[in-house]
DNA sequence: TATTGATATACGTATAATCATATATCAAAA
DNA sequence: TTTTGATATATGATTATACGTATATCAATA
């Protein structure tokens, strides 16, 4: 991936509250993205599959949840720029609002599997 | 200026490029950087009009020539990225190919300056 | 002031991105 | 199997980007 490719990855809104939350979080599923940025399912799913695409992300499947996590096979000099990234978005109101969906979450797969 | 807006100028090659010679060379003017990325002029202009408008450039205009530069009073977030943004682009072959031209360049604005 | 060199913008077009809505797939449970 | 919940993709409309070419602006100089 060239770093143009990498920012484009990076230029909507979207697709960079997605990011930071999964470099905050490690992993995530779909539902968990849905909730937390309180986006239609559709359009989270999209974005994903162009991060997957792009190999900026790597999905895994345990049974019907898919789990989304930054690729960590990427370029040396992509990590400190997401490290960077996470700090700059930590900064706006908006991701403090999708964290704290994410984490008043009821129904997340995770409880699920302990029950 | 939003994170996600900062990535989006940042995800066309040719304003990569652009951004990272000034990140290494402080300032330039436009016809230094048309020279370096071997670009027409209109297309250079338009890459640098639009990271004016979102302030990611300033201008300065002295005689004929008009110098581009980083803004210095990006937010705080902003200026580990584009360090990082420079380690990126410099292990490109493109980067090295554009600052050649660049040191090769006769008749650049800061010799005529001197003679 | 006419000209020239440097830079900026306008315009039409081609391509790409994004979106909402509808529908398909796929795995677990009933 | 049928159903259900989770996720993915298709479609068509809309908007945004990037480009080449032509032209405009602006400052220096003749």
């Amino acid at each position: 991936m060239s770093p143009a490719q990498f920012f484009k990855c990076l230029s909507d809104e979207t697709r960079l509250r997605c990011v930071a939350l999964l470099q905050k979080q490690g992993k995530l599923c779909v539902c968990e993205l849905t909730t937390a940025l309180d986006l239609s399912q559709p359009k989270i799913s999209r974005h994903l599959a162009l991060l997957r695409q792009c190999r900026l992300l790597l999905d895994t499947r345990e049974g019907s949840w898919v789990y989304y996590q930054i690729n960590p096979t990427l370029p040396d000099w992509a990590f400190p720029i997401l490290a960077n990234v996470l700090t700059a978005v930590e900064m706006t109101g908006q991701f403090q609002t999708d964290l704290e969906r994410l984490h008043k979450m009821a129904n997340r797969p995770d409880m699920a599997m302990c029950s």
